[in-house]
DNA sequence: GTGTATACTGTGGTCTGACCATCAATGATG
DNA sequence: CATCATTGATGGTCAGACCACAGTATACAC
């Protein structure tokens, strides 16, 4: 039969909830914050059972689009935009990403954020660059502390640039990369000279420069990267024992740890 | 009475079955394309139920790394990487992305990856590039059909960028800008000029010329956004009347954790 | 009154076990 | 030999009970 064109009433539950929320969040009826119904009552509403509900919403939390508080209730994400937690990771794991990759994309992204943040950045922005800077200097001995306004500082600039896509993609690049950060500025005894480099970063943007700070962000970048993989373990490789045919081996030596 | 402190292994289940895939894949024993065991069994081998089993699996699911075929089984995902489907549409309506921000950031985006493209570009992927390119001369009548090239074109350019964590963000972006596109060029009737940027830019790479290939792309978005916006319709305002301001300050130490 | 302990309530988290839906392979039928 | 019905494996959904957590109200000390 040519096209019988499967109308919709018929998509997999979660998929359902999923469309759902989707319609929710576009007509304004949802918010960022927003607390959605309690699970019980959501799925009598929807005619589905709780179990596909929560599939759903599992979904939903997956995308890092919703919230989920135990004891508390579900809602809609509120901070700053990014792409599934742990998905950076993972797909790292699973395709190889090795960290050089990742300082690329960053500094590729990051330069020009920066660029844009020159242009675009508000006083506001401007203020609060200003702070982070100065809360750097002043946690110079205390590494992870550091890293907190470090990581606050990046992000801003994300904001400023005006471009929440953008924001969105450094700030997942970021968050994957973040763990390997705290290790490697725990040893780090010369973080003065990275608080100087954000100064100038930050300068360059207040000043409207952005030439110059898309430089100074890539050179700030290329630095990090160099201070990292001083430790860097060896990049994973050599993992697979090579080629052979897929198929059910993998079943055999799954088992609970 | 002290405390009946349960020690550790227990996280959520689903983070649990989350975990132990990762590390099944960490360590090689599951590879893309590879089959997980049954739920059923799966689940009573982690001794978890089934249903916490399948919320973990959906979790995975959704962020691109688990792919599930009903009747069939459960598998690691293989095709080209990529931030969950739905997500970047979804926080388009959550934080109103606008198409001229998505622009943006492909061109960013795009632009680097044909220069590293043009420096990095194996043979292989010359020819794939070219094959396409003729692909769409031919398909100039067809404005669907002549989509379907355009897309691997610029998929092709960013595997030879060498970095997947670009083609992954450049195929999210892509994606979502998809369907738009597809009506867009419905009614383009001058798909011959948009061709043959596309051979050009196909020559730049081929010729191994970075900034030519770059600034070439760039021109190409450029262009496409231009015909794109010619039928937008309004783009999408009033997200909020609500709008409860928030400082810059405040968004950025929201999460610190 | 103040403060701490307890109970209660609302909400998400998990479990069980049955049944439905889909797909692929197999065998029966013509 | 081709087609179609059957069957087995596997994911999808359901219902309802019970567990765990967080916040608040209440009771009871002091």
């Amino acid at each position: 039969m040519p096209r019988t064109k499967q109308e919709e009433p018929n998509t997999h539950r979660a998929t359902q909830v999923v469309n759902h929320i989707r319609a929710l969040i576009e007509n304004g009826a949802l918010q960022p914050g927003d607390k959605i119904p309690p699970e019980r009552e959501f799925a009598r509403s929807l005619k589905i059972s709780r179990a596909s509900l929560r599939t759903g919403i599992g979904y939903l939390a997956a995308m890092g689009v919703m919230k989920v508080r135990h004891g508390v209730g579900t809602f809609v994400a509120d901070g700053p935009a990014e792409f599934g937690q742990t998905s950076l990771s993972f797909m790292g794991a699973l395709h190889g990403f090795q960290s050089w990759q990742m300082f690329e994309a960053r500094i590729i992204l990051e330069r020009q954020v920066a660029a844009l943040a020159a242009e675009r950045g508000k006083e506001e922005h401007h203020a609060a660059l200003a702070e982070e800077v100065a809360e750097m200097f002043a946690s110079m001995n205390t590494p992870s502390e550091y890293l907190i306004h470090d990581v606050r500082f990046h992000r801003i600039i994300s904001q400023a640039s005006g471009n929440p896509i953008l924001a969105a993609l450094v700030e997942t690049i970021t968050s994957a990369l973040y763990d390997k950060r705290r290790k490697t500025v725990e040893r780090s005894t010369d973080l003065r000279e990275s608080a100087e480099m954000h100064r100038e970063i930050y300068r360059a943007i207040r000043a409207r420069k952005p030439v110059e700070a898309g430089q100074l962000m890539e050179e700030h970048l290329r630095l990090a990267q160099a201070a990292q993989s001083v430790e860097s373990p060896t990049e994973r490789k050599a993992l697979s024992a090579s080629s052979r045919p897929r198929s059910v081996r993998a079943e055999a030596r799954i088992q609970t740890s």
